[in-house]
DNA sequence: CTGAAAGCGCTTACAG
DNA sequence: CTGAAAGCGCTTACAG
């Protein structure tokens, strides 16, 4: 059995109160004599906090439970974990992530971690889309990252898709490109609201798009569906008004685009400005010329998560939309 | 605050235990009476099992902390993780991971993990290399994965690199090739460990290597230092023994040979035969043709981690290597 | 078949 | 400045 306070204060001649007010209560008030003594003798046993019989005490484990629907293994999701794992780790909470595979309800996996006592729950999904939270779990999950929880009951913290896309089509404006089309992601949340955007920052600027066209054939984006972006590039240089700006629903579209432009001879950013989404950094910057693209605010929405869930007052439950942020390369 | 077993103690008017043996303790016997009614009442009130009181009376939290070198980000990762997670899950435990990153020593986040007092720890290195762990953890850290251990304390899990090297090297011989070259990740364990396999293999059947050369220029490979692969394959297409197969250290430098075979108007794989290491199914499958490939254990090294950290009986340490699977497909 | 009590390792009022 | 005791929510001998 592992070494407890009583061991260390039986050593040190103390009562346990001491010995755990000199090595977790800061402030408790002791002669440095007696705190220096217990610490050097709680290092030579070897001693580490049981945070289970503080936990049973406190009614709550340092832990906060992310509850990810799938594996987290895109460089997205990644992002996400180490926006949570930074401002826990602030604030000596770890992170506990279980995955909610297709078996089970939302339910089961809440109340698994629950069983934990973690000190809160957030869901995380690991694209941007809209989720139905059990009315029974508004109470344990204090956030939801990357969805948008339906009822309203909970905080849900989204990427600013139309946000975002007005902010690249006003880049490419300010760049003096006024014919712009879009190869955008099709049957994605996210697809249909920088849509939004992009119409509305035209707009604004007495402008009508070129064309908005899908990057894929089935009505769900998927990188395995066969792709149109090279059948559209050519369909946009044929027609009357030639785009002089491409928008690109991510930067793998980007780097189709990038290939049928080559085909047809056209220079990036001379000829015709190409700009997208993600900011998939290996990709991205490795593109010639490198890729000028929107990064999603993964990182910003796990911090603010953590931020929430480990607020003292707690907020009443909002929709808040996180900005992109602009990464210029040299293809705009 | 949360319900607890003496809260429906009180209801059912029964003892604590009572509740404790209904609820959890499959074999307590007792009427089949007072276990409905208890359960009822559990459930009716909301109860959830607290762990954290459960395991300061055991010791242990029912948790397997695994230490990872770094985000658990690559698809060779999560499938670790996946192995862990399935045995884990069966055994009734959780899984819970940690990531050692750069700035802390190891031995620093074990200590973290061990104050949750989880039944074991593992540690998990993100591609198989060598590790010291500091001595002081060897009776902490049950089971090295993807990784070996320098003082043998502590059994170590990995890839079978040599014997999957032998494997596919012995599958292409026995299609009849036998002008075998290599392009492998130089700089890596696995690369080095692979060519002892590949040219055992083939001195085993009379033969000698049309060549063994390195993927990248630098001495350790990475994604992102400049490929050799487009000229080595020139260079082995124009020399007098001409390969009839070319085996790659993985599926990315098997994708660049594909080009370059197709530059040259060479056929797979009736001209020449291509195989490689890692089978990244979205990659391997859509290569055209479709590529065969050596797949590595990490799944089964995953499972079978775990299934040594619950065994009642614990091995000597040792170092066990495990078969990679070959995945035939049609490039050879 | 069931209860009352002890105890796991902590922290937190309550006394001195 | 320090100690003895109570209590967090469980489980596990010990009694009946």
């Amino acid at each position: 059995m592992a070494i407890s306070l009583s061991d260390i204060a039986e050593r040190a001649g103390v009562s346990v109160k001491t010995v755990s007010g000199a090595l977790h209560g800061g402030s408790a008030r002791m002669s440095d004599d007696t705190r220096q003594k217990v610490k050097a003798i709680a290092e030579e046993l070897g001693y580490v906090t049981n945070l289970a019989a503080r936990g049973v005490r406190q009614g709550w484990l340092p832990l906060v439970g992310v509850v990810s629907d799938g594996l987290i293994t895109s460089p997205f999701a990644t992002e996400i974990v180490r926006g949570l794992d930074g401002a826990a780790r602030s604030a000596g909470m770890a992170v506990f992530a279980v995955n909610h595979s297709s078996g089970q309800s939302i339910g089961s996996v809440v109340d698994e971690v629950q069983q934990f006592r973690p000190r809160a729950v957030a869901y995380a999904a690991m694209y941007h889309k809209d989720v139905d939270l059990p009315p029974a779990l508004a109470g344990s999950v204090g956030v939801m990252i990357n969805c948008r929880e339906a009822s309203g009951r909970v905080t849900s913290l989204v990427p600013d898709e139309e946000g975002g896309a007005r902010e690249i089509v006003r880049y490419l404006l300010a760049s003096g490109r006024r014919r712009i089309a879009f190869i955008n992601l099709p049957g994605i949340l996210a697809g249909a609201l920088r849509e939004k955007g992009f119409r509305a920052a035209l707009e604004e600027a007495g402008l009508e798009p070129i064309g908005v066209l899908p990057a894929v054939r089935r009505s769900v984006y998927s990188d395995r569906a066969p792709s149109l972006v090279a059948s559209h590039v050519e369909t946009l240089l044929a027609a009357g008004q030639r785009p002089d700006a491409i928008l690109c629903g991510n930067d793998r579209v980007a780097m189709e685009v990038y290939a049928a432009l080559a085909r047809a001879g056209l220079k990036i950013p001379d000829d015709i400005a190409v700009a997208s989404f993600d900011n998939q950094v290996e990709l991205a910057s490795r593109l010639d010329p490198p890729l000028t693209t929107m990064a999603l605010p993964h990182r910003a929405m796990g911090r603010l998560a953590m931020e929430i869930l480990l607020a003292g007052e707690p907020q009443p439950p909002h929709l808040r939309k996180l900005p992109f942020h602009l990464v210029e390369r040299a293809s705009v």
